[in-house]
DNA sequence: TTGCTTTTCAAACATTTGTATGAAACTATC
DNA sequence: GATAGTTTCATACAAATGTTTGAAAAGCAA
């Protein structure tokens, strides 16, 4: 058998076993077991395990970024070189949502796998995340050309709200489909990003009129403190 | 030494552990060390490990919980019986974005351990976190009362946006003040607190206005698909 | 004190886990 | 077809970890 054969048997059972039963509940003999290879053969072909996981999220994550460098560059040259606010942050939100969601998603192996290393974060993971701040920056290049009114802290604080709602749909579908009865369509795929871009942009118009947002009704009162409850 | 005595030094020396070196990384060997009591005090007194780490959270949720529904109720009197849906946010977003953030929170042993619950989520925690649904609706009946307008599922999915947000800076403060180069002030507690509040609320009258969102421009090419990368 | 319950303690248990080893099987090149 | 390099395999290793045990100690009521 070629070596690449087991090499990639092993890192389809990993991916899979992880995606279905998270990190925690997986062995490397379970993995071996899946994939039909000897135990020896995960350290022999990746190191450790955690370099396995490693290049599992790697690789998942070098196509996501890719997906959205694609998407935006389709908008800017769509719009002769300067894309729109809500094309850019489409751009960075709809990938990871049409990867993770919707119905027949329920069946990808990488958007489970993905959304399993969003929930749980085992450290090799973790430390590849807080590398990964380089690649958001071509995306807050790009808001800065399509808003050059607003100012830079502004802009963070929508690139953060966009994940952030990105992300927390994904993480808490469940509970979200459990608390609103099923009224919250998370098969609505498109709806959702549309949701997400729409409040995104709406965040970032705040620093256009204020720099400082304009809400802010007096309600610390002192007493609430951390203390009496 | 009362049994009592015990107990609690290994929850404050679990608690003070788990905040500074995370879950994965503490052992009960560590605990009782840091505790000056015996191994076998921790099944005695909690009955295994995962029982132990479910009390330290339920009882820091418990909490938060409080505050929340306290803040709430503040509103709802000052309001004569309605609170306001800005107040509503703010009841359901600031006690955790206090909590957590904030200079001097850093010295908060509380504080720290919610975040390693949010960012490392172990399997007794999760267990916790999915039944904790109920608690939030009664925040949902609140905003259907300040809101009677808006359906429910724009008010779902505005609940489960500001809850995006205010957990997701918590659990990325690290990469958000890297990215923004230190621009965006994670230790302005009350100006966070009045942005989320404030997308929230915009997030809220995308219903009112209709209810689907209104920005679709069309960017879903047909060959920009998961493959083609 | 006596007797009973609760709590502490040191030690051991039982598994699980990732990793290392060294020989065997296989592959390809000459 | 011999040889060198690569890959596979069964097995062992070593360490960590949550849990259990049974006796000693402490607390407490009669």
């Amino acid at each position: 058998m070629p070596s690449d054969q087991t090499r990639s048997a092993i890192l389809a059972a990993a991916e899979r076993l992880y995606a279905d039963r998270g990190f925690g509940d997986v062995t490397l003999r379970d993995i071996v077991a899946e994939a039909n290879v000897n135990l020896a053969a995960v350290n022999y072909h990746f190191g450790s395990k955690d370099e396995l996981i490693a290049e599992l999220f790697v690789t998942r994550s070098i196509q996501t970024n890719r997906e959205r460098l694609n998407e935006l560059k389709v908008a800017e040259e769509r719009g002769g070189g300067r894309a729109s606010i809500e094309d850019i942050m489409r751009a960075l939100v709809g990938p990871t949502l049409r990867g993770c969601l919707g119905p027949d998603r329920e069946g990808s192996t990488a958007a489970r796998f993905m959304i399993r290393a969003s929930i749980e974060s085992v450290p090799p993971i973790r430390r590849i995340k807080n590398r990964e701040v380089d690649h958001l920056r071509k995306f807050a290049a790009a808001m800065r050309r399509a808003m050059p009114a607003s100012n830079d802290t502004e802009l963070y604080w929508g690139l953060h709200f966009a994940l952030s709602m990105a992300h927390h749909t994904i993480r808490e579908k469940e509970r979200l489909l459990k608390l609103s009865e099923g009224k919250c369509d998370l098969d609505d795929v498109a709806g959702i990003i549309d949701r997400v871009v729409t409040v995104s942009v709406m965040a970032l118009t705040i620093g256009e009129v204020a720099s400082k947002p304009p809400v802010r009704p007096a309600v610390m009162h002192g007493r609430l403190t951390r203390q009496d409850l």
